[in-house]
RNA sequence: GCCCCCGUCGUCUAGCCAGGUUAGGACACCGCCCUUUCAAGGCGGCGGCAUGGGUUCAAGUCCCGUCGGGGGCGCCA
């Protein structure tokens, strides 16, 4: 059975780079029916926050990564991780180090070198010096003895990676303060967790080695490892808060929807080989494979997500829309007018959808239908209000408020044979209708707009033109 | 500095593992068509195998060097 887990640290929001290592987490567990683990990595209590917790379920949640198991805070299990690190100082495979920051940089210092790995001082004490240390009440960590000679492992998007063993310095499993560092809290709850695969960023196949050691240290059979490559800001840096918004929900607050960004972001790195634009959820998780995913670094690319935003948005139905789309009504104040006229505004979404690229932008549009109370835009009366068109307009007013019904076709029957007897193009007459019923320059096709307006609404807003637009 | 990883159009990528294609697609950009506007759509254009060597009848694909990029080198995770 396949059981991966993300495991973030609530150090800060969910970025792009830890989303997409979790959508890959989590597609591999559908995919081989297996199940995706959520952890919070909580053992800096400095750095870590219940809010940026929360926070990170409800990215998840967003991004509909739904967990199988979860969340575990590696703060409750903290007797486990120090019961661990016991365990190998009793059998001789991790030692107390009392050494000091200061001690260790005075050291670090005197040797000159830039880098400088722990020079095992606590490994070679007396046992005077060892008692003495304890009497004195100072305070100890354990490190682990890295054993000599070489570390290899096969991973599953790079292949072999091999590290020599004296490149690996002691590393330290439990701090002084008692709490264990995440080398410790990771190897032990993966294997606590029966993790089979450990998929994660690029950032980590240093850890690898240490890690692997540190199971065999255990007697414990290691999962098998798969690093995605990093993704990578417009100047090839890492993507880091200094590359704009890079927090998936700042994402969603731009009116990007969820099946878009995780699109996207499946997109990084990995390729289904085929020629289609995106795909469902469960479409992903079938074609997702690690071998597919590529070795290099991508550079994250708003053109594409914007493209691919009004891809979805196109595609989805007016019913799939409707949930996301809830919170930008609101902010537009038409929340509770268009849930009130649901099935209508489904009609207005259905007509607006495809020229629509966030979902700001369609809330925005929306509320033209819904209040005709909006500003005529500077843009559309310099285009499209010109001579004429208001005489257009008196007249076009008549012949819509003489038909029985007016739906696309009579209104753009009647519109065309006005035109003709006006000896006009019909373009003449469209587009003062379309400053009437919307005040912009551009619209979906004017007649669909007439139809789902309604004759009243179409006759009240060409009146409101009529008296409030200048005479041209 | 040391260690590890990577390198196909500006960007995301297919092709590489099992050498033989005019190196394909998408985004962006530029034209044209369609058209009541804007999108969408259709057609076309621009543009790439980092580089040097080797193996081979044949190299984007295999090997080595160089260059370039990234990551790591914490009592952070």
């Amino acid at each position: 059975m396949v059981r991966v887990r993300f495991a973030p640290s609530p150090t800060g929001y969910l970025h792009v780079g830890g989303a997409r290592t979790a959508l890959f987490n989590w597609l591999f567990a559908r995919k081989m029916g297996g199940k995706f683990v959520l952890r919070i990595e909580d053992t800096d209590l400095e750095r870590s926050s219940q809010e940026m917790s929360f926070e990170i379920l409800q990215a998840l949640r967003w991004l509909r990564l739904e967990w199988d198991e979860g969340p575990i805070y590696q703060s409750r299990r903290l007797v486990i991780y120090r019961r661990m690190a016991e365990r190998l100082v009793r059998e001789g495979k991790a030692y107390y180090c009392y050494c000091t920051k200061e001690e260790i940089e005075e050291r670090r210092r005197a040797s000159g070198k830039k880098v400088w790995k722990y020079d095992r001082r606590c490994l070679h004490l007396s046992q005077e010096e060892k008692e003495r240390f304890e009497r004195e009440g100072r305070p100890r960590a354990v490190r682990f003895l890295v054993p000599p000679g070489v570390t290899e492992y096969q991973d599953l998007i790079l292949g072999r990676v091999s590290v020599k063993n004296d490149e690996i310095e002691d590393f330290v499993l439990l701090k002084s303060d008692g709490y264990p560092t995440y080398h410790l809290s990771v190897v032990v709850d993966d294997h606590l967790m029966k993790i089979t695969h450990v998929i994660r960023g690029a950032d980590h196949i240093a850890n690898t080695p240490k890690q692997i050691l540190l199971y065999r240290a255990f007697g414990w059979e290691p999962p098998l490892f798969a690093h995605l490559p990093l993704i990578l800001g417009k100047d090839r840096k890492k993507l880091s808060k200094r590359h704009g918004e890079t927090s998936v929900l700042a994402f969603r607050e731009r009116g990007i929807v969820s099946l878009a960004m995780v699109n996207f972001l499946a997109q990084l790195s990995w390729s289904p080989g085929e020629d289609k634009d995106f795909y469902t959820m469960e479409e992903l998780a079938e074609r997702f494979s690690l071998e597919k995913v590529r070795k290099s670094n991508p550079i994250f690319d708003l053109d594409k997500l914007a493209w691919l935003n009004s891809k979805v948005i196109s595609a989805l139905s007016a019913g799939d829309i409707w949930p996301e789309l809830l919170p930008f009504l609101e902010r537009e104040g038409i929340k509770e007018e268009s849930e009130a006229k649901k099935d209508w505004v489904f009609r207005v979404i259905e007509l607006i959808k495809e020229r629509s690229r966030d979902l700001l932008e369609m809330a925005r549009k929306i509320k033209r239908y819904i209040r005709n109370d909006f500003d005529y835009s500077e843009d559309a009366l310099r285009k499209h209000w010109k001579e004429g068109a208001k005489d257009g307009l008196r007249r076009l007013r008549q012949v819509y408020a003489g038909l029985d019904s007016l739906d696309a076709a009579s209104a753009e029957a009647s519109l065309r044979a006005l035109a003709e007897e006006m000896g006009v193009k019909a373009a003449r007459l469209i587009h003062p209708l379309r400053v009437a019923l919307l005040g912009e320059r551009v619209s979906p096709p004017i007649f669909h707009v007439v139809e789902v307006l309604g004759k009243e609404e179409v006759l009240l807003r060409i009146d409101r033109a009529l008296r409030e637009l200048p005479d041209v």
